[in-house]
DNA sequence: TTTCATATCACTGAAAACAGTGATTATTTG
DNA sequence: CAAATAATCACTGTTTTCAGTGATATGAAA
């Protein structure tokens, strides 16, 4: 049976959690922890020369965004299993991670058995949730379709400067160009944060990990 | 020297968080894990029957904010060290934090050297940050002497109907009074968080987990 | 008891945001 | 190549915010 344990690597910059989770999961017979990565750079480059079973992914990294990072694995490792696991108990997030082919979404509150069983089934094939997980997906929650802002980097950076408390004659100034421009920026991240004002832009985009 | 050992309590909401820093602290000799509660409340009441030398606290947790929690444990029992653990990487609240009795905080992307070495520290009375956190307070960060806002009921009120995207007319319905009345709050709010308009008062707010 | 904090209300004028409409030019992508 | 996306610019008119400068009443704390 020992050829036969599910190889995992972990995905994840806090060191604390990432040791005791490494610590955790060694106990589990069938489990091995093959790699340890703190940047989405790192797990790429591992990933080229040894496959591994289930990539366990926190979504918040240093260097990528770790839906991102989904979306690349699964491209060009279509077999790895990604196990999202994270701190964003967001509707949106979760779903966006899914449809970048995630098999699973943990929060980072989950109990250790759910943890296990998440492993063990996605490892099946199965999609798997923590419980507070599948408590927000089938949420009738507004029934709002509210999908993740999807921001150009233009935008972006605007979106930035309007956090900082910048005008748009300000932000004209700054950045070179007319402040009609910045007005049309500010015009489509209102719509696509599906705001009416700063305020409600600026709370969704941080809700959202925008800001 | 079996009878020396450090004995900790771990206060933290995150059960994979909780029992991989338990596993990784048990391992160290002369440290012992005496407890492990997901809520100040059950902490309090363990601590009356049974004295500690260390309690690792989280600041986020279900029932209390730690740092009233901190507090509590400070006039109650005072003899007790407590080191927060956190992932807020915020001046202010790493203040106040200290402000309340604490005598350590580390963030949670400590390393483990930096987390035992932190423990052996407040132990012998020292006070003690992990890196990141000695880098915050010293910035030299615009010199702002960014306190933690403090709001009245209604200033909260207010703000959080701001961050709904109501306006001040809306909100002056809503709330049957005066809209010069929601414009003083407004005033106010934006006085107290350091801001000179709503985008950069929902970010501070939200920030210092005000919203 | 006298401050202090809170909550309330009032007015004005300037600045900024927002809605609505529309256009041009690259670049990317199917 | 055609279509979609991104980035740019332009104008108008309405609504909202914000700064500045007040006042009044109440209750709590020092």
């Amino acid at each position: 049976m020992l050829q036969h344990k599910t190889t995992i690597a972990l995905v994840d910059d806090h060191p604390i959690i990432m040791e005791g989770l490494g610590k955790l999961l060694s106990e589990q017979e069938n489990i091995e922890i093959v790699g340890r990565f703190t940047t989405g750079k790192a797990l790429l480059s591992f990933l080229e020369k040894s496959p591994v079973h289930i990539i366990l992914l926190d979504i918040t990294l240093p260097d990528i965004s770790g839906i991102d990072l989904c979306k690349n694995i699964k491209t060009n490792f279509p077999k790895t299993i990604v196990l999202a696991l994270s701190n964003h108990h967001n509707r949106s997030i979760i779903m966006e991670t899914l449809k970048n082919g995630a098999s699973g979404y943990l929060l980072k509150n989950a109990s250790l058995d759910e943890l296990v069983h998440c492993i063990e089934a996605v490892r099946k094939g199965e999609i798997a949730f923590s419980q507070d997980v599948r408590d927000i997906i089938s949420s009738p929650q507004l029934a709002n379709f509210n999908q993740l802002a999807r921001l150009t980097s233009r935008e972006k950076e605007v979106l930035e400067l309007i956090a900082l408390g910048k005008t748009t004659t300000e932000m004209a100034a700054q950045l070179c160009i007319s402040r009609f421009t910045i007005e049309s920026h500010r015009k489509n991240l209102l719509q696509k944060f599906n705001a009416k004002n700063v305020a409600e832009l600026i709370r969704a985009a941080t809700q959202q990990g925008s800001l």
